[in-house]
DNA sequence: TCATAATATGACTGGTGTTCATTTAATGAC
DNA sequence: GTCATTAAATGAACACCAGTCATATTATGA
């Protein structure tokens, strides 16, 4: 018996149990985007991705960490688009500035995108375990890095130091997160009001910023 | 035929109709409150008001328009509970802040109530007719009578008036219910960043307000 | 070639929201 | 009180769906 040959084969096996996994994914979000999870069963997607509804679960444990796993990368696009955007020469509070301006450009450009993460069923949370399937308090998150930020700019002094990091960062995401809600998942309500969205957005950001920022 | 005799019939029919919704609602609520709104089948809110199933959808067009009529209830009792903190002697931002404290009050004393509201299922507000069974724009409404004291507040100079009062009061409002939701839908995730939850209400409450003041 | 393990299948289960033909109760004219 | 008519209530039946599991298919390596 060849070991390196079975380790080898057993790699490969995990290579193409995470493609099959992110082809799933890939299904349910294209049929997610548009029909709108709600309105999407196991079933299609199984149809979608070219296998039996019993095979997604094998890869997913249940619709809901489906769904998850999509709001998970998701998550990783937009840290991605912040950490690009991330400039370490500047003042903490003008790298606030500058991400959070790029992630109302990202709810702009892929609002289906944002729409995922906006979905994310919050009664589900009450349970307590459920929370690790969604990597919002990972290093990679745009939660997290969000924090780094807020603690820099609280060290150069360009941020008010009386809020701890994390409370802010979670204030600040949690903030823009509910402008983002209203305008990609309630939008009829904004518009029943004589909003414009685009300007919701950018007053409730800079309403934000003001409260954060040193004086 | 007596006519008015008639008239006073269908009038307290029209009453009892109105008394027998309610105590749908009653029942609804109570399994809410003990079980959570996902947990609970419309079969039980039946034999909870003591009515066959069939029953339910002569008084509420859906399980959905059943759970709006609680959210509406709760809408309700904001209000009052804001309309009685308010002093029309006092300035805008003073009043703003008062009915916010009363509100996180409300949300500390009725956390079951607050979780109501933070269950609207926002996915369903795709279809824009399903908004007109919220009343978050009925003029005695929270959110409608926030934007009259923001009005105010910039009248008397104590509120800034760069942002449009509608705007703004939405924004606030949807900063507050997002940090709501955190504490009454996310606690577990609020707990596992190591926050407290009343330190986190304040808190944002303190930032919104400093965003929106007058310099 | 073949035994074993890994993967995939889809019929089946249990539960649910909603509908609707039927039953029950209330009404008011006589 | 009787009875035709209208309103309200019923619960069996329907359609749908997430999740399971015994069975079938495929891959592996000896």
């Amino acid at each position: 018996m060849n070991t390196s040959h079975i380790m080898s084969v057993t790699e490969r096996k995990k290579r193409e149990k995470q493609l099959r996994r992110n082809a799933i994914i890939d299904a349910a979000e294209q049929l997610f985007f548009k029909q709108g999870f709600d309105n999407v069963s196991m079933d299609q997607i199984a149809r979608e991705a070219d296998l039996a509804k019993g095979t997604l679960y094998l890869y997913f444990k249940s619709r809901e960490d489906l769904h998850y796993s999509i709001v998970n990368r998701v998550l990783e696009m937009i840290y991605k688009v912040l950490k690009d955007q991330y400039d370490p020469e500047k003042k903490g509070a003008e790298n606030l500035l500058k991400l959070g301006k790029s992630y109302i450009d990202f709810s702009q450009n892929y609002p289906n995108h944002i729409r995922a993460i906006m979905m994310v069923d919050s009664s589900k949370f009450e349970k307590l375990d459920k929370n690790q399937s969604l990597k919002i308090l990972e290093p990679d998150s745009p939660l997290v890095f969000f924090t780094e930020i807020i603690k820099k700019g609280q060290l150069d002094g360009s941020i008010r130091s009386d809020i701890r990091d994390r409370e802010m960062a979670l204030i600040l995401w949690s903030h823009l997160s509910s402008i983002l809600e209203l305008v990609t998942l309630r939008l009829p309500l904004v518009n029943a009001m004589g909003i414009n969205e685009k300007e919701l957005l950018e007053k409730q950001f800079e309403l934000s910023l003001r409260g954060v920022l040193s004086k």
